[in-house]
DNA sequence: CACACAACAACTGCATGCACTTCCTTGCAC
DNA sequence: GTGCAAGGAAGTGCATGCAGTTGTTGTGTG
């Protein structure tokens, strides 16, 4: 009934420390994340350590290969694409089943993030990123409905991760006044509304994170050229190694 | 990329054993699944036992309690109707993905498997049963859409899950005609269609699983009556404590 | 005879250790 | 200086052992 896979809380604990780095972009796609390294960092064996890896693995978080350190995921640009469709979807059913069901205490609690979000707008991006996340998970964790909930809030979590990859800087600015439209529409009962606001939003933010085209990267010898001169300034720093 | 969780081969071997299992309803909703039993059974340690576990947990067919043998899950009714109505979404993007892209050897696969369906109509009600699950997965992985696949995979499976618990016997003759018009629908390219075929389809699987209500269980002594004649012959006998 | 309770068996939670693989570094040949 | 191979460091794969929890059975008491 409860959906809950973590059982000792241990595990459990790493996962959402590991979520949590990946929602503020702490962690990057490709970070290395061993196992004894994290472990170590949260005083737990190895063994709960491999758990919770397996566990983010099994939400496409973390990507693990035998005999190697497991990796942040990097979801290709298709993956990306074919994320923000089932996200729709499954966010439409979401709005579905809140329309017009919303307690009091519920509403209040929606206004209030809106209200955060908005707050948040010039502060760090990082930070309005993962309100306007939190946002889509709260609304999942108001239906009830277990496995909703989980793959919502995995294609959300994912959906951060591709837009580490591809996207440019997030402008959330339509995105608070988009959240307010959704609910607005929830509130009033307007089941057709909220799910096409909603629908039309999330398009909205895969349309502006997945803008550029797969980029199908012509030349090798193209995208060397600003490197050919030696010890010029080079555009974006090359990050190697990174881990936990 | 690979969407593959399960690394080492042998947590993935049982997994697969254990799905294939509840398909064929060879395993019930609350049988248990003692790791260390499990292990012996598969010639691993109990580590690797528990990982798949695990694994399966996070795919919403076993549930693990602290300190407690894992079950097979049970869902509720009002679960297993709304992993219909996430499923109904979810397959819809299958068919909108596969309309009209079909290669002529994925057709003759699928035409293939639909005639198999057919010689099993008077077979075991376990064997359609698993084709009708099958041929589902099968479209989905046609895709070649990991999430999607994974997604559909999941409530494939669990809905064979609610139908164990609620469900009444499977009438596949219907259910192996409505297949064969999705894939006509899905070679003629027409999208529209398909999808409302495909829509269809679940949406009748689900009416017919899940036909009786809740049942609210009135009175548990009225549950209770028929066994109130000590040595009476019981109805259904209880099963207790059903195991690998 | 019903019931509390104690002892035991079964099972899980977790750390640790060893074998094996991968990956990096160093050193050597050319 | 370059290519390459061998060695070692780092990390994973897995079994095992022990501590703690749960469930059950048998026993004594009112």
């Amino acid at each position: 009934m409860d959906m809950q896979v973590e059982h000792g809380d241990r595990a459990s604990a790493i996962c959402r420390a590991i979520r949590r780095a990946i929602l503020e972009r702490a962690l990057m796609p490709g970070d290395k994340l061993p196992e004894d390294q994290l472990g170590e960092r949260f005083g737990v064996s190895r063994t709960i350590a491999r758990h919770a890896l397996g566990q983010l693995a099994s939400e496409g978080l973390v990507e693990l290969r035998r005999n190697r350190i497991a990796v942040v995921a990097t979801p290709s640009f298709e993956e990306a694409r074919d994320e923000f469709d089932i996200r729709i979807e499954l966010e439409r059913l979401v709005v579905r089943a809140l329309c017009g069901r919303l307690s009091q205490r519920q509403i209040e609690e929606l206004r209030a993030h809106a209200l955060e979000e908005e707050k948040a707008r010039d502060g760090s991006e990082v930070v309005s990123l993962r309100l306007a996340t939190e946002f889509h998970v709260r609304l999942a964790e108001m239906t009830g409905k277990p496995t909703l909930l989980r793959y919502v809030r995995e294609t959300a979590y994912r959906s951060c991760l591709s837009l580490a990859t591809f996207g440019r800087p997030h402008s959330s600015d339509c995105a608070i006044a988009e959240h307010r439209e959704v609910i607005d529409a929830l509130v009033a009962g307007d089941e057709t509304r909220a799910m096409s606001v909603m629908a039309g939003h999330l398009d909205e933010v895969a349309r502006r994170a997945l803008l550029q085209t797969p980029e199908p990267r012509g030349d090798l010898m193209d995208i060397l050229a600003p490197y050919a001169a030696v010890d010029a300034p080079i555009p974006a720093p090359k990050r190697r190694k990174r881990s936990v």
